[in-house]
DNA sequence: ACACGCGCTGAGAGACCGCTGAGACGGCCC
DNA sequence: GGGCCGTCTCAGCGGTCTCTCAGCGCGTGT
């Protein structure tokens, strides 16, 4: 747990450790990530401010460096786009402080069940290829611009390839889970994505799963 | 640690063993250039004004004759280019006095981290070249005039050439940790250094990242 | 045929972001 | 002192991004 603020660290890996996990504590982003590349954890908890290096960097270098050891970002209530810039760096869950512990202990369950999952450093579905740390995107050899929310939606879509996921999945993991607007937002961000990545190659990889609300990413189409 | 305050650097000794570190000092100038190019140290806190010969000096000659043992610049708060300067001449890190002990310590800890770094004599992009040490720049054959921040903040952005660095990252590394203003200061300098990279050449080789707020150096453009 | 549910899209409001000109301030040189 | 340079702050602008809303079209069930 890499966690600046003393007394909260410590408060909460008294109850973790109460809980049965084994609690490791650093309060220095560089100090976190340096033990994460040392030893293999089960999880790891990551505030975003911290001194040496903040939380989005540490995670960032980590999964470019090749660890996928599963990593849950503390982020701010206050910022907006924490939840999708965290997911972004690579995180694999994230928590809005502040926070009930019974939250945290069941998404660390969560975490550590899943355990490590290597993430290829792009993402790809044929030709189409999307780099999550880089934040950018190709189909083929042409590059694709997209904001940030059309990046983590096509993220989304991406690690979902095949089986598709319905738009509640996505506004859950693209848009946080505490948005309370309507998901036709997903639909206009998927018109976007399909004006950028199918229409001007003639192609109709991003598929519509009608009567559930949902999408699919395919290679070919 | 190369300092002539005597109390001060006794002080600071004392503290830095009792932290587990090996401490050894050093009150002048050459006698500190001179042992730090005799022995490979974890990392070199130097100060500023020094009897022998003054900080940057000491600095710049180290980096030039290849030794890249990481420097930690104490730079008095009176100056106030002290900063710009010390990160010139090829300083890891800067520290204000008066500074508190603790974020003394944390700044050793990432700097013994990190290791001596060697940077090459010269940093490129394309045609864009950048010498660290000699504070010179062209762009192909024609040479670029460029005060100590541009040239700071484009050795910063030449570092991360390809991946790019966001505001927040650039601000700590050309600025300083302490550095309390706004991140608009970014903008501004970017817009310096187009307009004297880019603009006169008809290039955009520092392209901005919208979104995360962020700028990219890139080869070509 | 008709109504309905569902998904798609254009228009537009508002927030956000990045860029720039103006200017304050201090150091330096003449 | 006066002018010049480098640094930084600030406010305003223009463009972009995000999201909402309403209307349209299409397929399905009655």
């Amino acid at each position: 747990m890499v966690e600046d603020e003393i007394h909260l660290a410590q408060a909460i890996a008294e109850g973790l450790s109460a809980e049965g996990f084994d609690v490791e504590l650093s309060h220095d982003g560089l100090d976190g990530l340096w033990r994460a590349r040392e030893r293999t954890y089960g999880a790891i908890v990551l505030d975003i401010l911290l001194p040496g290096m903040n939380g989005y960097k540490v995670c960032r270098t980590l999964r470019q460096e090749g660890v996928w050891t599963p990593i849950l970002m503390l982020t701010a209530k206050s910022g907006t786009y924490d939840e999708a810039e965290a997911l972004d760096t690579g995180a694999d869950d994230f928590l809005s402080k502040p926070f009930a512990f019974v939250v945290l202990v069941a998404r660390l369950r969560a975490l550590l069940r899943r355990g490590a999952t290597p993430r290829p450093r792009e993402l790809m579905a044929g030709d189409l290829a999307l780099d999550p740390v880089g934040r950018t995107c190709r189909r083929g050899p042409v590059p694709i611009d997209l904001t940030r929310r059309e990046h983590a939606l096509l993220e989304a879509l991406l690690r979902h390839a095949g089986e598709g996921a319905t738009k509640v999945e996505l506004l859950r993991e693209v848009w946080g889970e505490d948005f309370t607007g309507d998901d036709n937002v997903v639909e206009v961000y998927v018109g976007y994505l399909r004006r950028k990545i199918d229409v001007p190659f003639g192609r109709r990889s991003l598929q519509t799963v009608r009567g559930i609300g949902g999408y699919r990413l395919v290679a070919d189409g």
